[in-house]
DNA sequence: ACCTGAACACCGTTCAAGT
DNA sequence: ACCTGAACACCGTTCAAGT
């Protein structure tokens, strides 16, 4: 821990006060109190509040991107592929709803043309790998792999938000995120292969 | 507007103030001020901050039960309500992306068996029985309805929350909410009816 | 180069008063 | 019954210094 740089460390607890309180847990006081500096030192290392919560959306970008390549690049069968990338995303989202929540709905967050538009992108490109072998081997059906993506991602996202919101609980039926993407696999896996 | 009580007329300031500013513009001097009084006279009418959104979401899912149970009593196939539902939903998303976060992305708000709960699910059981609908008429696959109307949920969610976060740049195939909503419609009806 | 402390302009919330 | 004004404890952010 004290090996680690400072801006790392900054990192770390913005985190994981993320996990432990939700985006208003975040506050640079707390953040500085965590890592034992005053409350404007993360000034010397990020431009402001936003910067700090972006680096922190980086580094789990880049996770997700990289668990995602190794699923697409294990001996799995297609189909296997998508349900695995499906796990680890939906994992992650119940794991760390409020990182989650940073990553994929935070408007002010994202600026277009900025690094984490970059590396967000990446890990989507990732995923649309995992969906078009699923295609390929005709388990899934042969639409334009981007709006089949499109459709699968926007899906599963719904599915974690609604979740993290606690909006499951009298709406049975959207009992498991899991279990409602087998549901939607399951159906337009039948549609046929054109 | 003067004919509007004082509580009336603070729930109209705030969701002008979403719809303009976002949910941090949302201030209780903001609102104050809109309607001509002190930056705590919101109290007076209100528990807390909290409690004000609160009735800014209420008065929203009312309207959207409303519209919903409309579209369920006409005499349109069961197809076109479902989709007609779905669009009505989207365009409020797109034209409220605030106040729609408020109803569906907002966890502290959503408090357990809390009025706002309750007029939540009645929404939810009117799309259900749109759902319904479809599938009674063999449009839509025989699988537990509230499984399908969960998943049919949780899709079009995910879609509008993207839509709302500018997440549908660079990832084309997420193009349009309608267009992906109508993808998966197609591809569902096409699984049978078990 | 990196950090601190005071200060500023904002919040939500509380409380004692005012009519 | 309904509202106001001051006050308090928090924020993010800026700035002049310190080492």
């Amino acid at each position: 821990m004290s090996g680690m740089s400072t801006d790392k460390l900054l990192i770390a607890a913005a985190a994981a006060l993320l996990d432990s309180g939700g985006e208003s847990a975040v506050t640079l006081r707390a953040v500085g109190a965590a890592v034992g500096v005053s409350h404007n030192a993360p000034y010397k290392h990020f431009k402001d509040r936003s910067a700090l919560l972006a680096a922190v959306a980086n580094d789990d970008f880049t996770m997700l991107t990289n668990a995602f390549a190794k699923i697409r690049q294990s001996s799995s069968k297609p189909l296997i592929k998508l349900q695995r990338a499906l796990k680890a995303f939906i994992e992650y989202g119940q794991k760390h709803p409020a990182r989650y929540r940073l990553l994929y709905s935070s408007p002010d967050l994202a600026a277009p043309g900025g690094d984490l538009e970059k590396i967000a992108f990446q890990s989507f490109v990732e995923f649309a790998g995992i969906v078009q072998e699923a295609q390929s081997s005709k388990d899934l059906p042969d639409v334009p792999n981007a709006a089949l993506t499109g459709l699968l991602f926007a899906s599963v996202h719904g599915l974690i938000d609604l979740e993290a919101g606690g909006l499951m609980r009298k709406e049975k039926g959207l009992s498991s995120a899991t279990g409602t993407m087998a549901l939607l696999i399951d159906l337009i896996s039948r549609a046929g292969t054109k």
